[in-house]
DNA sequence: AAATTCACG
DNA sequence: GACGTACGTGAATTTC
């Protein structure tokens, strides 16, 4: 032992469940891998000790340490007021065993580990930095939390060593407005909602920390509380009296804790190298053990390595030769082409792939195709490839050497592509078939891995190429940027010398085959194989039709648009400009938010994460409806300049000139619900709620002697909720065909349907959304710009009228943390992996969870219509052109209209059956004129 | 490449 | 103890 604590001594005090709630929430669930313990806390915990121990060098080192932890839940202050942490959440499952490990970590560290039984860690702080204090010492706490600012002073002083900020006499003044010894009246007065004091109702931290200063103590402020101007003020402080002396008995911190060790036992002492890395192999900690022992000048003890996880859990390894693209073959002649077809009739099946010359499949030219039959056997049969493909700065049109003329190559594969006898397996097929059906090729039957993998995975990862590969066979492909380039210098593929494109292409069909090998086995085991069968494989050929189809889009309307637009802009920014008193670059949120905050000075700046302040309409709109001109006319100009680039402007490049047509790109695994997506363009997003914007649609029009049709249906996924959360007043609703938003309103604000106001309809039309998007009070607040506590009182009667609701949402998550995941009516699996995530991410993924079985609902119903409508539709003259979620679009011949309106209808409201029969009728509205405008 | 904003259902 | 929030998308633009 060494000397006596006093003068010249410096106590460190460690806020031990501040560090293992930090450490928790910091991490991901990490479980030891040998029996499958949570200690992602005690990993984080042990980390924040490790750099905690590292950072004590220098003369301001401590000579005695310790964590202190807190023990047991009843306290004196529990006798106090019952209430008292009442509303603390349960400490997590997978937190509470590990409690004791942080004890034994902090021991492992040769650091005092002190808790006393029915005592909070901040009263043994206060005891030991008061004994500390009076004996000349100096004490750091280090904690960020603000119960213990009270003790800062004469020689005390906090430490958050998240920040490493040192908080000192100013610190608490600049966060109370009081200095420390008045912190806890402050306290009193404000309450604290995370420990459950009430305090002084209406009063807040800034409010309390006013009377406190006007009137010196708290004692006083009480005793002379009739002298306070403001009426409610003054009658809370006279009313609450007892309640609020009460919350300063909770909020003082007890120095009179009895300990059972003194402050000499807290000595710093080294740690013994020999126990510390025990315990941190003991726990598996890899890297930390490593750290610390080369730290230690040690050797480390052996933590033994996990078994490797086999690529797919339940999976049988499948014997398959190592993927080596030196084994692929070049086929450059008629012979060993024949050798090839031949060996796929034999199998029954093949992995194709093709290379082109570009990723737009409209114009793409084929480069070459390659085939596998089996794993690490695979070719490539060059068509298309060009001389010249380096040094040469233009290249040449001349066709390489060792290739089989394309129309022979196509000619000998075109009875296998479309042989029924024949499984034609790609990644992507849609690409593919499109590309080769500009040649005349037609392809069928087909699978793809990459819909194999989304009617398998969806939730859980992407589902390209190298993500599956890396991911199931554990192989990195070679990527085509190495073949290609990058930026300016990049070359097409007909342009890469063929010996380096057979290792390239010949890679992709194998690995595709291998990934067929896996998934498709996997289809039953998971039971998606009907949601692949019926929902996925057979949309492919449909959606490449109406790709190919495409929608005619006139120039003239959208370049006269275009026009009028830039005239507009240019307007307003002459306007923006001269109310701002400078020019500036109103496209610029950064720029735009210095102009309003820092050079206006208006109120309401909020700087997001990046330090940049929120320009966001939401935030424009507020600063324009309080009378500011120069955010109104932002908004403006913010509109029109969407309008022009993304729309007048971008579409027109997008007209394919051999057709006059735009040709979208739908993404059949893109959204995890089911939906889809659709890309270059993104047509799913065309103006229409606003006026200007609407106008837009006047340039998607039919060709001559045609018009365009819509079909949309009617509230589905409100349907759906009322089905699948089985609400009976929703259900009779829609089959009486009333009007739901109207009728919720009634039911929840009380109101009769005749007396119906649009604002109180608007309301509950926002909480009907909002339930199908896992309704918050925070988020309906937003949305309707209301308070918060009014938004959750909305809500709670919601959920009392219709209980129903409550308990679909309850069900939900329950099931999605059980399995990991959701399903909607039709057996489409939505993965939830965050499910069970902590913090932010959870709330994310429950939100999500709530709203996938009735999204993606929807978009199987509307998937399963478009199935059968080739079929609907194949004696009139008309074609499905786009898709937008709930709605279809077709281009007919004028005198069929009425004809193709009823056979569309009458496939997409009886899209759910014979599968599933909803308690709700399916209604569909349907439009028709010379343009999308008109039509919708 | 990331962040911000905004268009749709 | 502290934090961030309606669900699902794609595209243009600015900024780093």
């Amino acid at each position: 032992m060494g000397e006596g604590f006093g003068k010249g001594c410096h106590l460190h005090l460690i806020d031990g469940s501040a560090f293992i709630f930090r450490a928790y929430h910091a991490l991901p669930p990490l479980t030891r891998k040998s029996d499958g313990m949570p200690v992602g806390a005690v990993s984080g915990f042990c980390n924040m000790l490790q750099r905690y121990v590292d950072g004590n060098n220098g003369p301001d080192a401590p000579t005695h340490v310790a964590v202190i932890f807190d023990k047991g839940s009843h306290t004196f202050r529990n006798v106090l007021y019952d209430q008292y942490k009442a509303n603390r959440e349960e400490m997590p499952e997978d937190l509470r065993p590990q409690i004791p490990l942080t004890r034994e970590a902090t021991r492992a560290f040769n650091i005092a580990c002190e808790e006393i039984e029915g005592f909070e860690a901040d009263d043994i702080i206060a005891t030991l930095a008061v004994q500390a204090r009076d004996r000349g010492g100096r004490v750091t706490i280090i904690s960020s939390d603000k119960d213990l600012m009270q003790l800062v002073g004469d020689g005390v002083e906090m430490l958050d060593a998240m920040k490493n900020r040192r908080i000192d006499r100013e610190g608490v003044i600049e966060k109370f407005g009081v200095p420390p010894e008045k912190v806890v009246d402050v306290q009193a007065l404000a309450g604290d909602s995370v420990d459950n004091i009430p305090g002084a109702p209406g009063i807040g931290i800034k409010t309390a920390a006013l009377l406190i200063n006007e009137f010196g103590s708290l004692e006083e402020l009480l005793d002379r509380a009739e002298e306070i101007k403001q009426p409610k003020r003054r009658q809370t402080l006279i009313d609450k009296r007892e309640q609020i002396e009460m919350s300063r008995s909770l909020v003082e911190l007890d120095a009179d804790t009895p300990l059972d060790f003194t402050l000499e036992d807290l000595e710093v002492r080294d740690p013994d190298p020999e126990k510390l890395l025990e315990f941190l192999a003991q726990m598996e900690f890899r890297t930390l053990t490593k750290r610390i022992s080369e730290k230690l000048g040690v050797e480390a003890p052996v933590v033994p390595e996990p078994k490797p996880e086999a690529a797919n859990p339940g999976e049988v390894a499948v014997e398959e030769p190592p993927i080596d693209p030196d084994r692929y073959e070049w086929v450059r002649d008629r012979t060993a082409l024949d050798a090839w077809i031949e060996k796929i009739i034999a199998v029954g099946r093949v992995a194709v792939d093709t290379e082109t010359n570009s990723l737009n499949e409209m114009r793409a030219e084929l480069a070459g195709i390659c085939l596998s039959v089996e794993p690490g056997e695979a070719c490539y049969i060059p068509v298309g490839h060009k001389t010249g493909a380096s040094g040469d700065l233009f290249g040449s049109d001349e066709l390489a050497e060792g290739q089989l003329p394309l129309d022979e190559v196509l000619d000998a594969l075109r009875p296998v592509l479309a042989d029924d006898a024949v499984l034609k397996i790609f990644q992507n097929a849609k690409y593919d078939c499109k590309v080769l059906a500009r040649y005349g090729v037609e392809v069928a039957p087909i699978d793809d891995t990459m819909l194999l993998s989304y009617a398998l995975h969806a939730g859980e990862h992407g589902h390209g190429m190298d993500t599956l590969s890396e991911r199931y066979l554990r192989h990195t492909p070679i990527p085509i940027k190495t073949l290609l380039g990058s930026g300016k210098s990049a070359i097409t593929f007909d342009r890469v010398p063929i010996d380096e494109a057979v290792k390239y292409a010949a890679e992709d069909a194998d690995i595709t085959l291998r990934l067929w090998l896996r998934f498709r086995p996997m289809l039953h085991q998971r039971k998606v194989t009907a949601v692949y069968e019926t929902l996925e494989r057979p949309l492919v050929p449909v959606l490449a039709a109406m790709e190919r189809a495409g929608v005619k889009v006139d120039r003239e309307t959208l370049s006269r648009m275009s026009h009028a637009f830039a005239q507009k802009m240019a307007g307003l920014e002459a306007e923006i400009h001269e109310l701002a008193g400078r020019s500036f670059n109103v496209g610029s949120p950064k720029q735009l938010g210095e102009i309003l905050f820092d050079e206006m000075s208006l109120e309401g700046g909020k700087r997001g994460k990046t330090g940049a302040y929120a320009t966001g309409a939401d935030v424009l709109e507020d600063l324009a409806a309080v009378g500011h001109d120069l955010p109104a006319r932002v908004l403006d100009w913010r509109q029109v300049s969407k309008l022009k680039s993304t729309y007048t402007d971008a579409l027109q490049d997008h007209i394919n000139p051999e057709t006059g047509r735009v040709h979208t790109s739908y993404v059949q695994a893109g959204a995890n619900t089911g939906r889809l997506a659709s890309t270059d363009p993104n047509l799913q997003n065309i103006p229409v709620r606003s006026e200007e914007g609407r106008r837009i649609r006047e340039a998607f029009v039919a060709d001559e002697g045609k018009v365009l049709l819509s079909l949309d249906y009617s509230q589905i996924e409100l349907r759906i909720l009322a089905h699948i959360a089985g609400i009976d007043t929703l259900k009779a609703a829609f089959r009486d065909g009333q009007d739901i938003h109207a009728m919720t309103a009634s039911e929840v604000f009380g109101v009769p349907m005749d007396a119906m106001t649009p604002e109180i309809r608007r309301q509950a039309k926002a909480i009907n959304f909002g339930v199908i998007y896992g309704i918050s009070g925070f988020g309906l607040a937003r949305n309707l710009r209301i308070p918060r506590g009014e938004a959750q009182d909305f809500i709670n009667r919601y959920f009392e009228r219709f209980p129903g609701i409550r308990a679909y949402m309850d069900d939900t998550k329950a099931f999605a943390k059980e399995h990991g995941h959701v399903v909607t009516l039709f057996g489409r699996k939505i993965h939830t992996p965050e499910i069970n995530a902590r913090g932010p991410r959870a709330s994310f993924a429950y939100r999500a969870a709530i709203n996938a079985p009735i999204q993606g609902t929807a978009a199987d119903i509307i998937r399963r219509a478009m199935i059968r409508m080739p079929e609907a539709i194949a004696g009139l003259p008309a074609t499905m052109l786009l898709q937008v979620h709930d709605e279809l679009i077709f281009e007919v011949a004028q005198d069929k209209v009425d004809e193709t309106i009823n056979a569309a209808r009458a496939v997409m409201e009886g899209a759910a059956e014979p599968l599933v029969k909803l308690d709700v009728p399916i209604v569909v509205d349907a439009g028709q004129g010379a343009n999308w405008a008109e039509a919708h």
